[in-house]
DNA sequence: TGCTTTTCCTACTAAATAAGTCGGCTTAGC
DNA sequence: GCTAAGCCGACTTATTTAGTAGGAAAAGCA
């Protein structure tokens, strides 16, 4: 489970959106909580902006939210979109074929998980069973 | 769970030593059954050898064979010395924090996953139950 | 001895990816 | 028209990945 550190940022951006009150809130907010470096957080929400999991608004007062409840937004969404979609299976040649098993039961866990855990479950700090 | 194909490599390379009759394997061999370029291999078994996963014979006749019964190897023998060893967990400021319980439940299944997996399950095709 | 087969070893390089920066434009509100 | 935001593409730099190169050393055999 190796995660960028650009999806890392878009995760906490997101986490702290969901644990914002309502209302945008400037990404300087964001990075100034979250320690991300500033002109590539821009660059980040404007991703999860585009994918449709935020939204935003210019001038004073302007920011960010999300596009939908918090309990609607699960970590997989966000690591699709920033991540890109993950690679199709591979074939392994010969008597190494059954790897090929293994990462794919790897993968599903992974991706299980990433989907039953939303951003409220975070941002409230009470993770659902693993 | 994103693998380097030099990761890729090892494990089937491993696998192929596994399948094997007992008696060195040469490089050679494993290159063509497992479509790896010659000299990378020769590479990535070096370091298996160093790790003392494998042992080698020079000269002719000679090649590489298991340190270990594969029944005692598992793939995360293998990952751990091609990969190195992963990173220790981070901490994520305020509200994100309970992020770093995800990651870390990740993980450990994936870590699990892999240690009890061994070479000798995929070199008879028979995976134990995940 | 010398030939062949095979491993051993360090170092190098090219390509891709990741991480972040820059400059400036646009929009909104006062 | 001033200020506080977001919007946007392009650019730069660092790191990692995926190999390659060149040869030295050992083992067996004739």
């Amino acid at each position: 489970m190796r995660l960028s550190a650009r999806t890392q940022y878009a995760l906490r951006a997101a986490v702290e959106l969901a644990a914002a009150p309502p209302g945008p809130v400037p990404a300087e907010r964001i990075a100034t909580a979250q320690d991300i470096p500033r002109r590539f957080l821009d660059n980040i929400l404007l991703q999860l902006r585009r994918a449709g999991l935020i939204n935003s608004q210019r001038g004073p007062d302007g920011g960010y939210w999300l596009a939908r409840p918090a309990e609607e937004i699960s970590l997989a969404d966000i690591v699709v979109v920033v991540e890109g979609v993950s690679q199709e299976n591979e074939r392994f040649p010969g008597v190494a074929g059954p790897l090929a098993g293994v990462w794919t039961a790897l993968r599903e866990f992974e991706q299980t998980t990433l989907t039953e855990i939303t951003l409220a479950h975070i941002a409230s700090g009470s993770l659902p069973p693993l």
